[in-house]
DNA sequence: AGAGCTGTGTGATAGCCATCACTGAATGAG
DNA sequence: CTCATTCAGTGATGGCTATCACACAGCTCT
């Protein structure tokens, strides 16, 4: 475990008495795909670190609609539910694996006081909501500016990054709810990217042309 | 100051050491509606506490397009600002008074410092924090679902809040700046809202009805 | 092979909003 | 008071996308 954290949290690892701690009082959970790892209204008390898979973290609205904020992919943790820890307040949002994954699971108590002990700590849970409030303010920006089209791309795009080859594995109906599209406009843009040779569409896959892996 | 202090951030009354060295540490600024108080790209020397007035937080994307993240009125401060101050990068953010605004500027050593020393300003900038991520994601909320009347109605109905009576001094073109859309389509719904007997038009200002204040 | 899903493709319709092109109203400076 | 400027109202047009209504394709189970 050492050594999953110092690859994937670099940040923490000179400091040898804070992976030390972490590997003492922390669990390995491991989920599988479709797990949720976090729901609405329930009480976190770990602090979730992301080292292998991919978690979506949305977030259900007042009509009970859907958003999604973002991707927690190897190396990440998700701000918003440290919020919630630190708070002690219920979890506003929802974290589900979207393929098998791999978490450490920090006790709450821990987190908090190594937040007065530990200078990387405290740099790192800072520097993690700062990501989050600049993915939130891209997305934002997504939102208010993009249309449709450019946000697809965008999503794939993105989602294509956590994959090791080049195609994503969705169908348009996720995408689209994703997106707060219709899955025909869905459809009907990825039939148009793919007439541009960007992408290739096969069922519930999505293959991304034109950057091949090595 | 300390009165000041103690009224705006009751979260960090009850630490007299803390009052009495941010008293000591930090100066006071006052600057006048239409201040650009942090522009994009500046570095920044001070963490922002907003004492009375009205900051409005915005971002430029990549097209020059300016996007509204949220308005900071008394008792608080400004997340993005203050993770450009602990990372030391530049500003992603412009922060400019919608009203003559008075700023409590802590200098970023002690900020820092502090975030070891007292527990009670960790928590207070944890709460910052948290509070501008769930304000991004309301926003992110808005602009998924929400139609232009709505978003329209949400925005008047929160500035008025940081005004003292029921009226928003705003052109259409602000609001259609603000909320990313066309100043013909904000003045055919505010028109509409009108008609609803939900607001009164005037020249550069909007009189929000049925909500009389004492 | 056939039945039943789930996932996709396609057209038609309609609503919302950006944009363009003006007109008119209020305000402020000389 | 007049002129210029800023702010606001209105109609026409067109693009994008949600929605509805099907047709069809591919996979799974029997």
């Amino acid at each position: 475990m050492q050594q999953f954290l110092k690859d994937l949290f670099p940040e923490l690892a000179p400091d040898q008495d804070l992976i030390e701690e972490i590997e003492r009082r922390s669990s390995v959970r491991e989920v599988e795909k479709g797990t949720i790892i976090i729901d609405y209204g329930s009480y976190i008390h770990f602090v979730p670190l992301v080292v292998k898979g991919l978690v979506k973290v949305m977030r259900e609205n007042s009509d009970g609609k859907e958003v999604l904020l973002y991707f927690l992919a190897g190396g990440s943790t998700c701000a918003a539910t440290f919020s919630c820890c630190m708070v002690r307040k219920r979890s506003e949002v929802k974290a589900i694996a979207e393929e098998d994954t791999t978490i450490i699971m920090i006790p709450l108590e821990a987190a908090d006081e190594w937040m007065g002990k530990y200078t990387k700590w405290r740099n790192f849970v800072m520097t993690m909501y700062d990501q989050r409030l600049f993915a939130m303010i891209d997305t934002v920006d997504k939102l208010a500016f993009s249309k449709l089209d450019e946000k697809l791309w965008d999503y794939l795009t993105e989602r294509v990054l956590y994959t090791d080859n080049n195609t994503v594995e969705v169908s348009h109906q996720e995408i689209a709810d994703d997106l707060n599209a219709s899955r025909e406009a869905i459809s009907r843009l990825l039939k148009k990217l793919e007439n541009q040779e960007k992408i290739k569409i096969h069922r519930n896959k999505i293959e991304l042309l034109g950057q091949q892996v090595p």
